[in-house]
DNA sequence: TATAAAAGTTAGATTAGTCTAACAATAATG
DNA sequence: CATTATTGTTAGACTAATCTAACTTTTATA
């Protein structure tokens, strides 16, 4: 059975390399500062870790998941999505109480009580902020996807999710009503100071660039990730 | 914020001075051996507990709740018999599956999930057991109760509740058909041995004292636990 | 009431997870 | 390519929670 910390680490690990995945290996230190811990700290477990079977690792070198690591991080995974899931629409929770929650409900483990919780919610495919819930073997399609600091100007295009779970982000997404669903428009990308004028709805809101690298789109007219509309 | 492990010793120690309330204090080896730890580990522990201000205690003493500790204490309860109702009224559990998952549930620190599941679940007043769930100020009525070993010879009686959580007990009672609500009659007690034949519906059961003091009845006629019928 | 049994404590060790401070290896850059 | 900056490691210390082994206090009983 792995402690909270150890879950913990996985579910870091699964980010850097499977998610935000540039590569599919992260340093130590990028691992400390994600986990709020110094890099002794992430480069003692990292080699509990590995003692584990749950990384691969070499001295000074880059971590990267084992296939039972990726799975046991990637449940964890699971967990926080479906107790999110269900904070939201059945305890009517909104979208940026869930997650501070789901940080404590994901280390319950059953199996049992997940497919449970599951098959209650109807099977939902995605969590509150629009990620893909992970099967129960720990499976997950990871779509490729484009945000809005990618997209081309003039080109309306659908919200399908967001990166960033903080509270403040997601308020300040609500005041500017940027849900899940939303049509936004790039009306205006400024090359010099990368401010981007963001048509939603019938306003116009100039947001930074840590906002639009934050929030995942597919096109307006075709659904699709790449188009050529 | 309270750690796992001092939880759990405030939630034993409300058991034997507030449940199964000989006594309102409880001894260090006693609360050891409910927590299957060692004395000389309660004893430390009863320590820590003390300069928190969670207990009362003395070298050599015996330990009993702070008016802080018994509100503690009653709010893990709180959470344990919510999540017990929850994943046997919502997610289907058997009752007797309920109480190790709602072990790990019962650590989960959230007022308002706790107050949104107690509006989602109706406001149960009893969990699967039986027992009464404490308000979310951790106050709660513990009635006066009469089990099946005090009940007299011939008088029919109706099953409020299990003092056991146990998987084994739980099991037994589903094979002999004693269910919460049933109502049983105790045919004869045999002094010699103190087995008991209990009539549960048709059919009559011989069992022994351990079972009949961890079922709690009151009287079929009037509901009441003291009466005169 | 003297002695044995039960209950409780203390000292010293262990493991997980963390820290700081000093050091070492690798990568970046003038 | 030498120097600096970044990244990562090691050593030593701390806290929480546990253990064993030896000891002490309280309680029960012969």
């Amino acid at each position: 059975m792995l402690s909270f910390t150890e879950e913990n680490y996985l579910k870091a690990i699964v980010q850097h390399t499977l998610f935000d995945g540039i590569s599919d290996e992260v340093g130590v230190n990028q691992l400390a500062s994600t986990l709020n811990v110094k890099p002794a700290t992430a480069s003692d477990m990292v080699r509990r870790l590995k003692k584990k079977e749950l990384v691969h690792y070499e001295r000074y070198g880059k971590v990267s998941l084992t296939k039972q690591g990726q799975r046991l991080g990637m449940l964890v995974i699971r967990r926080h999505r479906l107790w999110e899931t269900f904070l939201y629409s059945t305890l009517n929770f909104s979208w940026d109480e869930v997650h501070e929650v789901a940080e404590e409900l994901e280390h319950v483990h059953s199996g049992k009580l997940m497919d449970r919780l599951d098959e209650f919610l109807g099977y939902p495919e995605f969590d509150p902020h629009g990620e893909a819930i992970p099967n129960c073997e720990g499976e997950i399609k990871i779509p490729f996807r484009m945000t809005v600091s990618e997209m081309s100007v003039g080109k309306p295009c659908k919200v399908i999710a967001v990166r960033d779970e903080s509270v403040d982000f997601l308020r300040y997404l609500d005041r500017i009503g940027l849900a899940i669903g939303a049509t936004v428009v790039v009306v205006h990308r400024e090359e010099y100071d990368e401010l981007t004028t963001l048509r939603i709805g019938e306003k116009d809101t100039v947001v930074s660039p840590k906002l639009t690298s934050n929030v995942y789109v597919v096109c307006g007219s075709c659904g699709k990730t790449k188009c050529s509309c």
